[in-house]
DNA sequence: CTAGAATCGGACTGGAGAGTCCGATTCAAC
DNA sequence: GTTGAATCGGACTCTCCAGTCCGATTCTAG
């Protein structure tokens, strides 16, 4: 589905559009999904109308950036899962998409806000997310690392709100450390 | 400081203000802090005139309504503080702070977007409830039910992180049952 | 190099929502 | 009941921002 089915874009199209994804994820990233879009066709030295052509609605922009994160985050999970035990993996994992998700949290919240209901690709990419964490924790706990009686929804709610947790925190590796000790420790069968 | 030092407010003011703050408490909880104010105005029966009067700005009502959330948290706490041993206490209120919190980040977040910082009256009751965290905390851990390696700001990210993991679960009690279970087991010590 | 097509840029529009203003209304003191 | 002050209501203004439009510019095929 995610073949090269569009036609070849002019060189400076191609390279507008990839400079406003990168500035897109920095800026929204940083501060918010709510900088106006202005902002983000400034930073990337582009108009506002070169940005609509490229993504033409704010929240599309939104979305491009969270499908490529959510692919950039998938990859290296399989890259985890194929090279390290069960157990490893899902504990690797866990800390892999907290450390990657922070601030993602107001994206998904705006974008089911906006939208009737978050787009196309982005369930696509969400659902390859999720069938592979349904994996990680089915082999986790077939491996008596993680505690048998947790369910995927429970999983996924975790990973989000460890990843608020880590937000909130702030930059102090031991706190954040410790955090990390505590949810796997709970995750761990008694 | 939270003493009645205002002067008498006329009857329909008084409980128009009542009014106002009961209806943007649900009406925020419920569907975000981005409802026009128009909106929760007309619930209310009042004008917006009404509301702005009350309230200067938006933030102003958003404020009220987290620092009577955050008093009635606090009240409840003490309570459960006299009422319980360390270790039951401390587990009762990190329930009762997460369960309390639904929906609480957005007001947070968008408050502290907004304004230079929280403003003074958030201050001083959030004040309140961390001394109230340090203490309880200070006593699971000297009776042993927690890990003693954990500081307040940890406990209170964790409460937040809860709270977002709850948000995300829906209302699924065994699930949220199962996450207690997890968070709680991960407090003590190994 | 030239022509024509694709792309760009940013002034402009439309709409939404926060906060103001003042005539109309309601309260309460006498 | 009367009267003046407090409060109300909602039309109105002002700001901000998503998205449009079209003349200007840049690319590339030949």
């Amino acid at each position: 589905m995610s073949g090269a089915q569009e036609k070849p874009l002019r060189a400076d199209a191609a390279r507008n559009r990839a400079r406003l994804l990168d500035i897109a994820t920095q800026v929204f990233t940083t501060r918010g999904a709510g900088v106006p879009t202005e902002e983000i066709a400034r930073a990337a030295g582009v108009g506002v109308g070169t940005l609509f052509r490229h993504f033409p609605t704010k929240e599309a922009l939104l979305e491009a950036v969270v499908v490529r994160r959510l692919e950039t985050i998938t990859a290296r999970t399989a890259e985890l899962i194929a090279r390290a035990e069960p157990a490893e993996a899902f504990f690797a994992c866990f800390r892999l998409v907290v450390e990657q998700s922070a601030g993602k949290g107001e994206f998904t919240r705006t974008l089911a806000a906006a939208g009737v209901d978050v787009h196309a690709s982005l369930q696509e990419s969400s659902a390859a997310m999720r069938a592979q964490l349904a994996d990680l924790l089915a082999e986790a706990q077939r491996a008596g690392a993680v505690r048998p009686d947790l369910g995927l929804p429970e999983l996924i709610a975790l990973l989000v709100g460890t990843g608020a947790t880590m937000e909130q925190l702030g930059d102090e590796p031991a706190a954040r450390e410790r955090i990390f000790e505590v949810v796997f420790d709970g995750l761990r069968p008694r």
